[in-house]
RNA sequence: GGCCCGUUCGUCUAUCGGUUAGGACGCCAGGUUUUCAACCUGGAAAGACGAGUUCGAUUCUCGUACGGGCUGCCA
């Protein structure tokens, strides 16, 4: 067996689907774990549907998700030459006609073709029609399969799916104006691109069957088959816009880590004995189709949720940076992550365990983010009653003398607290706000150290002078 | 309508004829605590239903129900 080559081919018709990010992620872990290739194809055959602004996103999409493609892309429309060549060899070695019927035939025949309860398949009169007998009308090119017999698909993960050969449509290969239709367009590209396995949606199952047809006729090698199961939203009905995000950018926006999407979305649906926190390079080794569950899954945030926060825990500190500008940088624009990308670095070491989304992050730090004098919100603004801000007092003065550590800062506090015959957690409170103006934040030891003496006493003094007006 | 696929805790899943049916997320209770978190301990929670094969079925077969897909000059 030669190299394994793999590819995603979405159609550029919207956004790009959280589905197709999933496909993609699979193909790339069944080819980047093998040394094969990974292959990118934008099926832009349906010029009415499709569009520059969707294959943008589509190449957005899988930079941001780290699925790397080798080699040029290929657009399916491109190719319409080369398809047309093969439709025509089809037609001449009689494994595909003309066919003059036009559509209100055929919405004739399958109306009464379902009144009656047998197949709709469309049975077209021109299968067997001599050359002579054609009119000189626009003319479809159908493929002519057989009507006995039965297909098999081996599929690696559905197992082999017998399809009878009757429940296959004489499909049309060549629109009337000439131009490829998908089923024809995929079996050449794939095979062009020396595709050797196809792992797609399995909304493709049965579609499988009618281009196993094609590369029969053309007696063209069959690759591997890998149909996955849909994603379902979280109540189980097809994942669609009002379940929220189904985009790959709504989650990108979300600001969950590339690496914890990867993790997650290779979760759904596949399993690899008990593991659930794993790296891109253990999922490349582990990857393989025969542990892709047949059943459709179900989107679950939660559990995304908890995959994001545990990545963002062991990412090193300055890639964590990067990537937290990079999601700046697209939710508020390049002054606002400008600020992020001088100021967040010291601060990383104390927020990243405990942050689901890179939003989060943001707004724990946001106290470093900010310039006296600083806004006290409401919330924080109840910590800071008179007696608190008595205690602060106290501790400005003290901290003027103390040594900038950790042990020394937990100490001197604990001894304030004391005496006021208070504890310590009566006096973290009113230190939050006074520090960051906001209750949630890291540890008021950590935001000590990180702001520094000087910033800190001038921020406790800007509220206990306020304090004693 | 026809054909095809699927069905294990709320969710994602493990199990490849014999298990107290395991794990993870979530949830509940208790503990810890400096806000948000985190952490520790414990707990509840599943084989859709009905037949059959077998000494023995979650596992194999069939049927039913439910869910999904295909059935286009869409992809």
């Amino acid at each position: 067996m030669s190299a394994i080559v793999t590819r995603i081919a979405p159609s550029p018709t919207g956004y790009m689907h959280i589905g197709t990010a999933r496909t993609a992620l699979f193909n790339w872990l069944y080819a980047r774990g093998r040394g094969g290739k990974f292959l990118l194809r934008v099926e832009d055959t349906d010029k009415e549907r499709s569009s520059a602004e969707a294959t943008e996103a589509i190449f957005r999409g899988l930079e941001w998700l780290g699925l790397d493609f080798d080699e040029t892309p290929v657009f399916q429309a491109s190719r319409a030459d080369r398809h047309v060549e093969i439709a025509t060899k089809l037609l001449a070695s009689g494994n595909a006609y003309k066919c003059f019927s036009t559509q209100e035939e055929i919405v004739k025949f399958r109306d009464a073709a379902y009144a009656r309860g047998s197949s709709t398949l469309f049975q077209s009169p021109w299968r067997d029609a001599d050359d002579i007998t054609h009119p000189n009308i626009p003319y479809v090119i159908r493929i002519k399969s057989p009507n006995e017999g039965h297909t098999i698909i081996k599929d690696q993960v559905q197992g082999d799916v017998k399809i009878k050969n009757d429940q296959l449509d004489d499909m049309v290969l060549l629109r009337s104006d000439g131009t490829p239709v998908y089923m024809l367009a995929v079996v050449v590209d794939d095979h062009d691109m020396g595709i050797t396995h196809v792992i797609r949606g399995d909304d493709h199952l049965n579609n499988a069957a009618r281009q196993m047809l094609i590369y029969k006729a053309l007696d063209w090698p069959i690759p591997v088959y890998g149909h996955l199961p849909l994603i379902l939203g979280p109540d189980g009905k097809k994942l669609s816009k009002r379940h929220g995000a189904t985009s790959v950018e709504d989650y990108q926006l979300m600001g969950y880590p590339a690496s914890g999407m990867r993790n997650y979305l290779a979760r759904l649906g596949w399993s690899h004995g008990n593991d659930e926190f794993f790296s891109d390079d253990e999922a490349k080794i582990w990857f393989d189709l025969d542990a892709i569950g047949k059943s459709a899954a179900r989107f679950d945030f939660k559990k995304l949720e908890n995959l994001c926060k545990q990545h963002i825990a062991q990412t090193h500190d300055d890639a964590l940076l990067h990537d937290i500008v990079q999601y700046k940088i697209i939710k508020d624009g390049e002054d606002e992550a400008l600020k992020v990308s001088e100021r967040l670095l010291p601060t990383l070491y104390c927020i990243k365990n405990r942050a689901k989304t890179y939003g989060e992050i943001i707004e724990k730090a946001n106290f470093i983010l900010i310039n006296r004098p600083i806004e006290i919100n409401e919330k924080a603004l109840k910590n800071l009653s008179e007696d608190a801000i008595l205690m602060l007092n106290r501790l400005t003065s003290l901290l003027r003398n103390v040594s900038w550590t950790r042990e020394k800062l937990e100490t001197l506090s604990e001894s304030v607290a004391e005496t006021f015959d208070t504890s310590f957690g009566k006096l973290a409170g009113p230190l939050r706000a006074a520090l960051a103006g906001q209750t949630i934040t890291p540890s008021v030891f950590d935001m000590m150290l990180i702001l520094g003496r000087d910033e800190t006493i001038a921020r406790l003094a800007d509220i206990t002078a306020k304090g004693s007006h």
